[in-house]
DNA sequence: TCTGGGGTCCTAGGACCC
DNA sequence: TCTGGGGTCCTAGGACCC
């Protein structure tokens, strides 16, 4: 069935629109809809996915649970509370990560320019695909007719020609939707949204912003930059106004670059045993570890974060003189960061450990070429793009401070066809 | 109703170097 | 003797997202 029964479009006709390139596609209630495939019986009643022990927090739940006021981050108690009947199933990852390989190939059969921002949902640049496929409106149809067919899975999909108003666009599509916003029609569609619809702003910046008074992404627009960034900051300030204004410079960019891996846990009960925690960072580490040698990282800054029993939240972190990927390495420096931490009489409700300053293996070697540089006076960035070439091979990545850049990966010359 | 686990980005202060 | 800025690195905390 083309279309779905949840297609609106920003006119309220049949207006397609040919420059609302970006699309953004989500799954709907993700999690609980892949679970439902193994439980039909359960289909229309509310279901909910998280963990069910005394700790557990919703991870997602079905529109029949959000009806009761059931919300993803929400305790299992307090869900509980508010839906008695809901059914409660554990979640289970590797399944949803093979489910999101499925559809995120569906969407990479479309164009190569995807962009996953997390499990379940994914920006896709489509403006090359029009003379093949059509318009962004009957691509994205298609996309969701596959989606269904392939997977038994519905999603929604936003159409715009910036990606934060893609985002913006499929949010107010869900469940099962599709919303078209053509460009001229992009501060209609903006600026009567409440201000916590942009994307970064959370409950304290959206207080923040009601405390003066501002309460409409059209409020923002009318508002100077400079009194934003004194309200929210310099970054976030001036971005906020940039996005009230509909521009977003940003790109779909296929090419994702990990900066940490970490790992955490909440144990059942808080804990002060000191040989509990340093078992616990012992487990972590190695799992860490692991994934860093997968992914060909070594670690320069190891963390520890500890959450006490009255949710405080502390981290510590030790830069190390040689990056690692090695668990015992990683464990001395945790239980050392752990020792130094005086616990008093405050227990410790969740312990977890991060490997930051992530560096792949062929940069730390292009590292050793950026000293070689420095001590032969060469720092041309072309010299030293030449070197780099020779040694590495064509479309290497290297660090962007061999070239003096900010960002932190440069590719050397492209492959040659 | 007590609040998971995986992350990213920003801010701010101090050390340190030129 | 006192006083500079610019720039980078490191650490800690916190907002925010899914």
């Amino acid at each position: 069935m083309k279309g779905g029964q949840g297609e609106r479009q920003s006119t309220g006709d049949s207006v397609d629109s040919d420059d609302a390139t970006i699309l953004h596609i989500d799954m709907d209630a993700f999690f609980a809809s892949v679970e439902l495939l193994d439980h039909p019986e359960l289909r229309g009643k509310p279901v909910i996915v998280g963990g069910a022990s005394g700790r557990g927090v919703v991870t997602s739940a079905t529109y029949e649970a959000r009806a009761y006021g059931v919300r993803s981050a929400m305790s299992m108690g307090r869900a509980m509370q508010l839906c008695p009947k809901a059914v409660i199933l554990p979640p289970h990852g590797a399944k949803y990560s093979e489910y999101s390989r499925r559809v995120m190939s569906i969407f990479r059969d479309v164009t190569p320019l995807v962009q996953p921002l997390s499990i379940d949902e994914a920006f896709l640049d489509v403006a090359g695909a029009r003379r093949l496929l059509g318009s962004p409106l009957v691509i994205a149809r298609s996309i969701r007719a596959r989606v269904l067919s392939e997977t038994g899975l519905t999603c929604s999909i936003g159409a715009a020609s910036t990606k934060f108003v893609a985002k913006l666009a499929s949010t107010r599509s869900k469940p099962d939707g599709l919303l078209v916003i053509p460009k001229a029609r992009t501060l209609d569609f903006l600026h009567p949204l409440p201000v916590d619809a942009l994307w970064g702003v959370g409950k304290v910046s959206a207080e923040n912003l009601h405390r003066h008074g501002l309460h409409t992404v059209r409020d923002l627009a009318n508002t100077p930059p400079d009194t934003l960034r004194k309200w929210l900051g310099n970054a976030a300030g001036s971005h906020l106004h940039e996005l009230s204004w509909g521009r977003d410079p940003r790109h779909v960019d296929t090419r994702h670059i990990e900066k940490s891996v970490g790992h955490e846990n909440t144990f059942s009960h808080d804990t002060a045993d000191r040989d509990t925690l340093r078992r616990e960072l012992l487990d972590q580490s190695e799992r860490v570890a692991v994934r860093l040698r997968r992914g060909g990282w070594e670690s320069r800054t190891i963390s520890i974060k500890l959450r006490y029993s009255d949710f405080t939240t502390i981290t510590r972190a030790r830069t190390i003189a040689e990056p690692t990927d090695v668990a015992r390495r990683i464990y001395e420096t945790t239980t050392a960061l752990l020792d130094e931490q005086e616990l008093g009489d405050k227990r410790i409700r969740l312990i977890g450990v991060r490997a930051e300053q992530l560096v792949h293996a062929g940069e730390r070697d292009s590292l050793s070429l950026w000293d070689e540089a420095d001590n032969d006076g060469w720092r041309d960035a072309e010299q030293v793009m030449d070197a780099a070439t020779e040694r590495f091979g064509r479309g290497a990545i290297l660090p962007a401070r061999l070239l003096g850049r900010r960002d932190r990966l440069y590719d050397t010359k492209a492959p040659e066809a």
